[in-house]
DNA sequence: TTGAAAGCGGTACCAG
DNA sequence: CTGGTACCGCTTTCAA
């Protein structure tokens, strides 16, 4: 039913309906009273297409993720609904499963429904994709995008750092063969996650090797598989995230690998699932609560554009007990 | 920019442009053709919301759920996004964090947008949210709502049999003192366990106590402390749920006790994390991609309504290391 | 095969 | 303060 029967039952025209449903203006107090017993009364509520069809604003926030299975992209959904909604904005999430054409397909479901703002945490992001978004004059922000072109908006994190810093952490306690499991997106954080293993382990001049499968814990278990299936004996596992390594764990134990005593594992992200885990994960804390809401920060006028893009983290490195000295 | 610049361009009318975008009948296909031309170089898409408005159905089916965050609800999502997907139709998730408020606001926000279907699939549900999903008219389908009321899907997973058989199995083993660790919500299925629980218990005769906390790894974690600094010591902690029993494992290691040696643990649900937590859960298993599809093959006229409402499971007790004998 | 026009359910501006 | 009315962008008869 909509604003017109309103309307009628009440002895009004829709647009004092209108103005009593939005707050608006002084409506006379005993107009307003008589409006709102009819909406009550037949349980109305607005058609919110016609709502934004007609206002221009959509008052929803998009947000494209790569695979929400994983904790992280959770968390900073999660952390972007909760400042969304202390400013009245939904957030539509969607899935892509790091699959592209669920991304293109995602990005212009986005525009179709007019969204507000635009968030893409997809490291399978591609230029051509960006070229629909930024066509479509809908502001965006990206996170972690390979080349940060002119007038787009991104969050950057850098993760090499972190890395880095993992790689020398493990080489310290004596460990000289590295291996890395990461999953299949060559760019975006992971990618640079990856390339940076590469470069630390070279520069140390330790053996190394690396095997990828799909983010979740059974890719973790089948990257880990396929890495010891090969014959190298690593005596640390740097992971690519933390979703991940617990799959990894998972491998090893069932080979009777013990962690630390045999073999180091690392995580990445510091999710909560991290702490839980046995044993639990050396990581690297990425503060995504922070890049959510910096996210909608960035989408949000009433927030001001005072929020710069670029989220510098100290990569600090957080030790538990997957860890530890090299074996003799 | 809109259909009529597309139209303007092409020289035709919207209601040309309208057939060409919607495969209609014999457009001829010179015509088609220049169309489809200007459609791509404008790089053009339509406005949702204007064409389900004008249209009058949506294509997109709404899912409430109580908490994302723990596998068991992301699976159903996931199974019923990809079924709905073949069908051609989007689902929008909202998740309430067992908050009734977000769900009331989140069954509003779908009749809102004029869903063609929602499902909620959320223990937090209330007789009186229930009517106004039933006064909106939208074909709705519900999971394990306590009172099945006349003329609601309801989808029912019968738990007791499962929470029996683990209770009997422990007991069989030897135990005596139970303990069972869940989260607030009173109704719904988490309900039924802990009162399935409590039953089995007692005609058992053993000695039992109950903790509950959020719906999370600390919460499960934090019941698990509860429980033990009440002085209570349990051979044998039973969770609501997988994702609370991992919390629980943190804290029984945490204090030094081993499990299954000095205490057994269970879950349910049988989450994919079960497998990868050390010691790996004995829980039960629940179809959830099975849900996923049902809630879906409900809601879409194309599925025929042959689908029934129950889903009668075998609850198949999954045996793996976190259970054992009592100790002497 | 195509165009004109009447909605879909609201919003917002302009009179009164 | 309130009503009339012109859109918002697309779908869908009804004629031509």
């Amino acid at each position: 039913m909509s604003m017109e029967e309103v309307a009628r039952r009440a002895g009004v025209s829709t647009a004092t309906v209108s103005r009593v449903m939005n707050n608006k203006t002084v409506v006379k107090s005993a107009t307003r009273n008589r409006v709102m017993r009819v909406i009550t009364e037949l349980n109305y509520h607005p058609n919110l297409l016609a709502r934004t069809l007609a206002g221009g604003c959509s008052r929803t926030l998009g947000m494209i993720l790569s695979n929400m299975e994983n904790p992280f992209f959770f968390d900073v959904y999660r952390a972007a609904e909760t400042l969304a909604h202390t400013h009245g904005y939904e957030v539509a999430a969607v899935n892509t499963g790091y699959r592209p054409e669920k991304l293109l397909a995602g990005i212009r479901m986005m525009i179709g429904r007019r969204v507000a703002g635009l968030a893409v945490i997809a490291s399978e992001m591609e230029p051509s994709f960006l070229n629909e978004v930024t066509e479509s004059k809908i502001p965006a922000v990206f996170y972690d995008l390979g080349s940060s072109r002119q007038g787009v908006q991104n969050i950057r994190v850098n993760c090499r750092p972190g890395i880095g810093r993992i790689v020398d952490y493990l080489h310290d306690l004596g460990h000289r063969k590295f291996a890395y499991i990461g999953h299949h997106p060559a760019y975006g954080p992971a990618g640079e996650r990856e390339v940076t293993f590469v470069e630390s382990v070279k520069r140390l001049g330790s053996a190394w090797r690396t095997a990828c499968a799909q983010d979740s814990l059974e890719g973790g278990r089948q990257a880990a598989r396929l890495l010891l299936e090969s014959g190298f004996r690593p005596t640390a596992v740097i992971c690519v995230n933390d979703f991940m390594a617990v799959g990894a764990l998972r491998e090893l134990r069932d080979r009777g690998l013990h962690v630390p005593q045999d073999v180091s594992v690392t995580g990445f992200d510091n999710i909560k699932l991290s702490e839980f885990c046995h044993p639990a994960l050396t990581t690297v804390h990425i503060p995504r609560e922070r890049i959510g809401r910096r996210v909608v920060a960035m989408l949000c006028p009433e927030e001001g554009s005072t929020t710069a893009g670029d989220i510098v983290i100290d990569p600090e490195l957080v030790l538990r007990g997957s860890t530890g000295p090299a074996p003799a």
